[in-house]
DNA sequence: GTGATAAAGTCATCTGATGACTTGATGAAA
DNA sequence: TTTCATCAAGTCATCAGATGACTTTATCAC
């Protein structure tokens, strides 16, 4: 079964007007109707009309003035692209995911440290293998570790951005799919370890893709049904 | 004269909790008052803390549950991602944007279409190579080409990170460097795109890395000195 | 135990009202 | 004519009260 995705008016309020603002259906520094008018247009009330332009408002959308109006501050907001790609589809929120883990990976090979290489033995004995349980408690274990490869990467822009897609991934898996993802065995990630010890950016590189095609295969297929 | 800073109830509200939040008064996954409790602690209507609570929903920190309660999400700040990656070193731009652009010229090799390709050709022709003349607008030429190749790939969440990095490395470049960064020549280009034509993601793969290790290196020796 | 039911708690939304602020028009004074 | 205080209309900011929808927990019959 698939959970359904409940939506507040008020959210659609805040999607309505975005898309109009981005739509060009008012240009940078124009008003907007009232928050009577709008409230009337999209058939909700007047404050829900405020909980959506002051959301607008926090993303850098619209700007009001009290006793004057409410006007649009820009059409192109600057935190879109986490927004849309918080957005973008499971599978691909995987795949950015992966390409940042594998060239992590492959980083990590070249500068890693023997202690790296231990704290990343020793993050893998803590997951251990997923036995029932609580499986909430095993993923966060299992993401530690992933984590930690990345940052054995030392780069801070792609740490951030893994960390991100992370956060989004969960909550994606959350809201849609429950917690159906199979998680790879420790086999897959024992190699990756490895590869990075041994200095080797090439082994991995293919040691991640294989820890991750299991789970992208997995996701084309609940996808489809 | 400085303007003067007016702040509404509902932003103070908003800040109110959370620095809360922040501070570790109630936890990830933890319950906050109810509306109405905390419209009393902090003396204002029920109406201004749902705009707060909505405001705080859209960044990441809270969620809310008809019936159950207003809980924390996150106690980390969700913007940040991308303005860390913004602050990230160079070379540490770079090779974010490499593992997307490897990734996704993979992807592209499995998913391209005539059409694709023989838009990235135009795109390669149109470029050209860099004989003098506006450096700028060589670069955004060059630029295009590769935000084509990664469209290629179908994914939009690294479309969206790309791009991001993409203007983020351009404006380090121009605050920093001025113009020194190699351009890689047409070959290498058109290697990437022969591999996709050939449905060979390996070949893509190995094609970007190789037209990005001159950059690399460059953008060590300068940032060496 | 198990499952249906009832009750309490909470968010979602609406309605109506008042206050604060901005803007433009008006008109008197210089 | 120009300046400037005043006023009125328009709009956002905030409040109060009420109802509906949903979740959680306790209760009770089986």
């Amino acid at each position: 079964m698939r959970a359904l995705i409940k939506t507040t008016l008020a959210d659609t309020a805040v999607e309505a007007i975005r898309s109009e603002i981005i739509g060009r259906r008012w240009l940078v520094g124009e008003k907007l109707p009232n928050e009577t008018s709008l409230s009337s247009m999209l058939s909700v009330s007047r404050g829900t009309i405020r909980e959506a332009v002051r959301v607008l408002v926090s993303q850098g959308y619209l700007e009001t003035r009290q006793g004057s109006g409410t006007y649009v501050r820009s059409n192109t907001d600057v935190s879109l692209p986490l927004d849309m790609a918080r957005r973008a589809g499971l599978r691909d929120q995987f795949e950015a995911r992966l390409a940042l883990e594998v060239e992590a990976a492959r980083l990590a090979a070249l500068r890693h440290s023997p202690e790296v290489v231990s704290q990343l033995r020793a993050l893998l004995v803590a997951r251990g293998n997923y036995t029932g349980g609580d499986k909430a408690k095993f993923i966060e274990r299992d993401l530690a570790f992933h984590e930690a490869v990345v940052a054995a990467s030392q780069n801070r822009a792609m740490i951030e951005i893994y960390e991100f897609f992370s956060l989004s991934i969960a909550e994606t898996i959350e809201a849609t799919l429950g917690e159906d993802i199979p998680e790879p065995d420790m086999q897959a990630h024992i190699a990756i370890v490895d590869a990075i010890e041994a200095s080797n950016p090439e082994a991995a590189d293919i040691a991640v893709r294989r820890f991750m095609a299991p789970v992208v295969a997995t996701l084309d297929r609940l996808l489809m049904s």
